[in-house]
DNA sequence: ATGAATTGACCGACCGGTCGGTTTATTCCA
DNA sequence: TGGAATAAACCGACCGGTCGGTCAATTCAT
């Protein structure tokens, strides 16, 4: 017999889809479940027949956005050769975000921002998804430092700053909806490469 | 006649001092009219006397808390001699702001997060408030790197660099609910203020 | 025929905001 | 000094609407 295959877009996922847009664009606590289901075209009921709580949404939606946003990034660092090249190179796709129309910031920090609760499961998402962006630029560091005489410790710590730089850039920018805060990011990031020998 | 003396808290400031609380404790959105009136013993009506509505509210509440945290970060600085140890001391600021109990990041930040519109009230006083302590960071740096030969745009591109450092220091503490972003930055901090050399 | 998917009316609570009316404090004139 | 007039502060019921969530009835595909 046949394998039953999943549609491309169960309607499940389809509400994840309507869903993340609406809490990347307004907000979590901003977006309404009548709004979901208006834009996906379904009544109240069928929503909860899919999802257990708005709240549960909420985790799957950040769920499924830390995968697409790690497949964003990483596709903007793959094709690159040299580890100081990829580190530059996550501002440059900080900035091409920021050109887009819809750009909000990061809708994790976003979601932390209007959750208070250290306990509470979407805190948890984001959490994880910071920590895996944090141990990217570490590991990325340590592939360019290492190699010229730095230590795998200190090296870790230079992606730890670079971290903060990327992410003070993206809070900022999102802030003054400018690029400015990224340049100078860029910058800072640019010399901090270089400075291997002072660190050795 | 004698002046008329206004007096130390007047029903206006008593509200804002209790919806300052909650606004920060809860966030802006998440916090109802009924809760501030409830906890400030007075009617709706009372409240809708004093301000006309919950957004104008919230600008208020941003005036008055950029004017507190401005004494707070004043008051941790002034004291001390040297630019480079100003710039230092705003971690170690941030590091005793992270352990109140009651600490939920930037209430600034915060709020632009869950407030999209970039033409929303509230995100002016976000914006003024991140401008002028950008300035701040600007004007320290100057004092500090000028006097060892370094140009003055070069200098304030620094103090930028310091800013977005304290920033992402700032975001992270509150995501990790922990020191160690603030401590990385200001060891990062630290190392740049020494490389006036490296600059002129 | 049966079980899953779907429907939308319905629930109580709460949202920001309005309004007519009352209390309280101040001013002004006799 | 006393009493009327004025204005500001205060009250809480009420407004239309939305919140997240439930459920009995119905449709639909197997």
């Amino acid at each position: 017999m046949s394998v039953k295959s999943e549609p491309a877009h169960s309607r499940r996922e389809e509400i994840i889809e309507i869903a993340s847009r609406l809490f990347y664009e307004q907000g979590f606590g901003a977006t309404g479940i009548k709004q979901i289901i208006d834009e996906a075209g379904i009544a109240k009921g069928t929503f909860y027949t899919h999802f257990e709580s708005k709240e549960l949404l909420g985790v799957e939606w950040l769920r499924a956005r830390h995968a697409k946003w790690q497949g964003w990034f990483d596709e903007a660092l793959d094709q690159l050769d040299s580890p100081a090249e990829k580190l530059l190179a996550t501002f440059d796709f900080l900035e091409s975000w920021l050109q887009e129309a819809e750009y909000r910031g990061c809708a994790f920090l976003n979601t932390m921002a209007e959750t208070p609760n250290l306990n509470h499961p979407m805190r948890a998402e984001v959490a994880a998804h910071k920590k895996a962006l944090l141990s990217r630029f570490q590991k990325i560091a340590e592939e360019h430092f290492v190699p010229r005489g730095v230590s795998a410790e200190v090296s870790r710590e230079q992606g730890t700053t670079l971290y903060l730089l990327f992410e003070g850039a993206l809070v900022e920018a999102q802030n003054f909806h400018d690029t400015w805060p990224i340049d100078a990011a860029r910058s800072t990031a640019a010399r901090i490469l270089d400075q291997a020998d002072l660190l050795s």
